[in-house]
Formats: structure tokens, C-alpha cells, sequence
DNA sequence: GTTGACCTTGCCCCAGGGGCAGGGTCGAAC
DNA sequence: GTTCGACCCTGCCCCTGGGGCAAGGTCAAC
């Protein structure tokens, strides 16, 4: 064993961190040194740490917090270190594939674009009469949401034949705002003939999902029609800023949360078929 | 124009917003309130101001800085917005296709391939004689740093000729650590067969390019032989990292600043051939 | 008039260090 | 033995982009 002691500097400059950093890992716990003289307090590190120090600095080069660094180095094999390595940079690609739409899509926006954009939305109105749904709520965050949207519609269509159909077209509420910054609650609702029925066998599905019976009023939309392609985040944004903008100019103001629409089937559906109606209850 | 005023909590539910992310804005200019009461201290915001709010929210949802959204907002016309976006999403792609590659690397390296992986790389020393040197300076970032070294060799071998010739292979001198986070200067080296016609040729050279003439000592170096696919920023760091601990367990010790050699021809080289030999001067 | 919702400022907190001040220590040269 | 310069120590404030909380002021409805 190579017990030759090296200073924090010599150690630092080996490996490629600095000083400074090597005393917060040090009073993290992440990187102790060997060896610590009680009078002076200086901090001695054996050549043999300096391959740890490598690793914490690389995984630092990827922006990975101290916490995580430390779940790596910390790791009982290197398996189990590769795993939490995989995993967190498989967050980073997600989120950077989401800001990578948005800033596509914000490039648009801003070059010129805008002004049309804004226009190609036609937005009307229509009365919807009252309906029972059955619905699912969770609170879900944005990458989740397309999966959670097909899953919980699929499984509202299927126990929706138990309750004497589907009588219009499914659609999703947000009972938050309607981007993806917040988690806050998403409905998927079903609108299904047989009230009866229907919380009959909402009470046999018991909690799994949140199920529930509502019945939504009577009430008057404002809506826009949009494609396939512009049902994702975030082009879908400039779709609900249009009816939002358009809504008091008619000299109407909103009464409820935005939903999304889908009358369409959707895997038949080409990108550029209409699929989706953006939705403001209004009055 | 709408002038009903919002309040803060309003005016933040409606941007997506938070209310304390708007009092910073107010206070760095980025956002003003259309109204300030004077005795209260109440902001009051214009309904026609949350478009500018929901674009500082979007481009905060790209981890854009608040003084580059700033920049953004600020822009004389939606061009010159895009192109600000454009450059901000371009630097971040690029920061995180070199994470990317870091990654990977890292993901091999700790999921069983290390030990292996040391054992990979033959270590050897060679005495080299003394040479004189044709040779650019700079100090230069992960990213420029391929490009430089081509431009470099490129524009040193192309003066050799006049002289006397190249004697040995080119070389890169890290003078700095041999990663990347610092940016110390590196320097492109090319030995020649002719010390003064190499002064009379540098000193025709001017400033340009940091170039001078320099004469290496005779030395031995520690060196281990890679193929071009292992010339890549971060796969390179093993072969160094395989020297550096050859190196004391031989009984000897760096001399100097470490080097890649250069010995193929780059462009006619196939991704397996051998091309380069990464190296330290030992003693 | 009261109540509750909303607003204000100010302070402390987070990560992950950078930078500096003031003072202690080390090794080598003289 | 002393002195010098290079290190090292702790502690403090700084950065970004807010979150959270406390103490106190305001607004509007009942």
C-alpha cells in the first residue's frame, strides 16, 4: 500500500478538483481524508483515494448532485453504481428532450411566426347538456402525462360498457393550471348513459384509480380544434393561449378548468388529422 | 387596452408563475408592475402583460438564466429573440452531448469493465532524443480543442517543410491538467530537422498563432498506444489514467507534462487503427 | 366592524462552490 | 535558529432562482 500522504493541494491538482471542493466532500462525508492532524487540522490523502476523487469529480462533470454522487461511489458493486448512473442520466435525457421541444417550439414562436400562429386557431363555442361521467384523477407531471392519459381513458371506455355506454366523446380536465410546471390534479372523464350503473360499478373498481361519479352541468364551451401533431407539449400551450385570449374578447369570461377533448380515435389518427378539442367552459 | 389591473396572486396564477418568482423579476427589472401603489406597496400588473410572463416562464423551463431571458424579451424584434434562443439552446445541446459521451463512458467503466479495462492498455517507455520544436500555444476548451489540434499540426506542418522537414511525429503538450474543465494552454508541437531556418520561419510568422521554437531535452516516456476511436474526449481519460498509475509502480515518476503523439496519418487511419500514443516524460 | 384572504418586507435556507481575510504550519535555505 | 514563502486552516460573504415563514399592513365582502 502506497502510504505516502499528499496535502489537499497535491491532492486536489491529482485530482483535477479544487481545494475547496475536497473540504465540503470531506465535511459531507463523501471524501474523508486519511489521515487529519488534530493539532493543525491539515488533511492528509493516501494516493489509493485519488481514484475516488476521479470518479466524484467526472459525475460532478454531469452535473449530478453531491446526494447521487455519493449513492454511486457509495454503491456496493459497480453494477449497482453503473444502475444509478443509468438512471439519472436517463432523467437528465428526458428532461432535456421536453426543453428541446419547447425551445423548438418557442424558436417559432419568436421568429416571426407569432402573429400568425395566433390566427390559425378559429375558435367557436358549443352547448354541451348535462352529462354523468365516470373519472380518474392523479396528480401527474408532464412526461407522464400522454401514458397516464391513454391508460386511464382506456380503462374508463372499458368500464364504461358496463354502464350503458359511452354517450360523447372522453376528455381530460385540468383542475390546475394547464402546463406542466405544477403537478396539480388531471381528471380523465368518460361520459357514460346509466348514472346507476355507473356508481355501481365505480364502487366494485373500490380506490385503485381515484374512480369516481361526477355529474358535469350543463354548460357552454369555447373551444379550438387542433391536429394530432399539436397535441403535445407545448405546442398544444399557443392552442389553450388562443382560446384564453379569444374568450374575453367575445365579451365572455371562463367558468371552469381547461380540458382536452378527444373525439377521434386516436391511433388511426394521422398527425395532421384533428383528434382534439382544446376547451374552456365560458359564460 | 385592458386596463383592469391584477394583483400579484392573480396576475401569477395566470402567467404560471409564482408570486416570490415576481417580486424577483420586479426587483431585476425583468418584469415590472404596470402599477405600484405608493402607500401599500401593492403591484398591480396589466391583463396585456402576462403574454411577456408566460414567455419569461417558458424560457425559465429551459433552465435559461434570468439575465439571458432578459436578453430575450428585451430584443428589438422576434429575430433577434430566436436567435438569442437559438444561441442559448445550441450551448446547452452541446454541453450536453459532451455530458452524454462522459456518461457512457462511465456507465462501462463502472458496470465491470474496469479492471479489465486497466489491464487494456500496454504501458512501455521509449527514450526520445533531443528535437527541436515548432510549436502554437493556447488555451483552449473541451469542445474547440479536436478542431484546434487539426488546425495546428495542419498549419505547423505546412511551415516545417520550409524547415528542413518533419524528423518526428507531431505532438500535443497539455501544460495544464490533461482534462478539459481547465482550459490551460495546450501546445501543438512539431519537431524539425533545422533550428534556425525554424527561428527565421516563426519570426515570419509574427503573433499569429502563438507559434515559437523550442528545443526538448532528450527524455524517456511512459507511454501506452490508443486507436482512434479511443481519441475522444472522455475514453481518453482511461488511457491516461493507465499511465499514470503504470508509473510509480515501476519505480519511476512524471517528468513533465503529459502529450499525446501523433504518429499516423489522422484522416487515412479506420477507427481501430492505432494512431496515437498518450505519454509522460518519466525519470 | 370584523373576518379572512391577500399583500408587503425581511430574514434564513438550499446546492456547489468561488473568493478573500486573518491567522497557523510546513520545509528548506541561510 | 530563524526566516521566508508556500501552503493550509476556518469563517465569512457572494452568486442563482427562488421556497418558506414571520410580523405586520390592506382589501373587500358580509
Amino acid at each position: 500500500m502506497d502510504d505516502e500522504l499528499l496535502t489537499i493541494g497535491a491532492f486536489a491538482a491529482r485530482a483535477r478538483l479544487s481545494a475547496k471542493a475536497l473540504r465540503l466532500y470531506d465535511r459531507l462525508g463523501l471524501l474523508t481524508p486519511a489521515h487529519v492532524d488534530e493539532l493543525s487540522g491539515y488533511r492528509y490523502y493516501r494516493a489509493d483515494q485519488i481514484e475516488r476523487a476521479r470518479l466524484v469529480a467526472l459525475l460532478r462533470q454531469l452535473d449530478m448532485p453531491l446526494a447521487q454522487v455519493a449513492e454511486v461511489v457509495e454503491a456496493p458493486d459497480g453494477a449497482a453504481a453503473a444502475d444509478r448512473l443509468t438512471a439519472y442520466w436517463a432523467d437528465v435525457e428526458t428532461r432535456v428532450a421536453g426543453q428541446r421541444t419547447l425551445a423548438e417550439y418557442l424558436r417559432g414562436r419568436l421568429s416571426g411566426r407569432s402573429s400568425e400562429m395566433y390566427g390559425k386557431f378559429v375558435v367557436e363555442t358549443v352547448d354541451v347538456p348535462e352529462q354523468v361521467l365516470i373519472t380518474e384523477t392523479r396528480h401527474v407531471l408532464a412526461g407522464e402525462l400522454p401514458a397516464w392519459i391513454g391508460a386511464s381513458l382506456g380503462r374508463l371506455e372499458e368500464g364504461a360498457r358496463e354502464c350503458g355506454g359511452i354517450t360523447a366523446a372522453p376528455f381530460v380536465v385540468y383542475h390546475s393550471e394547464v402546463s406542466m410546471e405544477s403537478d396539480g390534479p388531471a381528471e380523465s372523464c368518460v361520459p357514460v348513459a346509466d348514472e346507476a350503473a355507473a356508481r355501481a360499478w365505480v364502487e366494485k373498481q373500490g380506490r385503485t384509480h381515484a374512480t369516481k361519479v361526477r355529474v358535469e352541468p350543463a354548460q357552454r364551451l369555447a373551444y379550438t380544434r387542433i391536429t394530432k401533431a399539436q397535441v403535445a407539449h407545448p405546442q398544444i400551450l399557443a392552442a389553450f393561449e388562443a382560446v384564453e385570449e379569444w374568450i374575453p374578447g367575445q365579451g365572455l369570461w371562463m367558468a371552469g378548468p381547461c380540458r382536452e377533448i378527444y373525439f377521434a380515435d386516436w391511433d388511426a389518427a394521422g398527425a395532421e388529422d384533428p383528434v382534439c378539442d382544446v376547451a374552456f367552459p365560458v359564460r
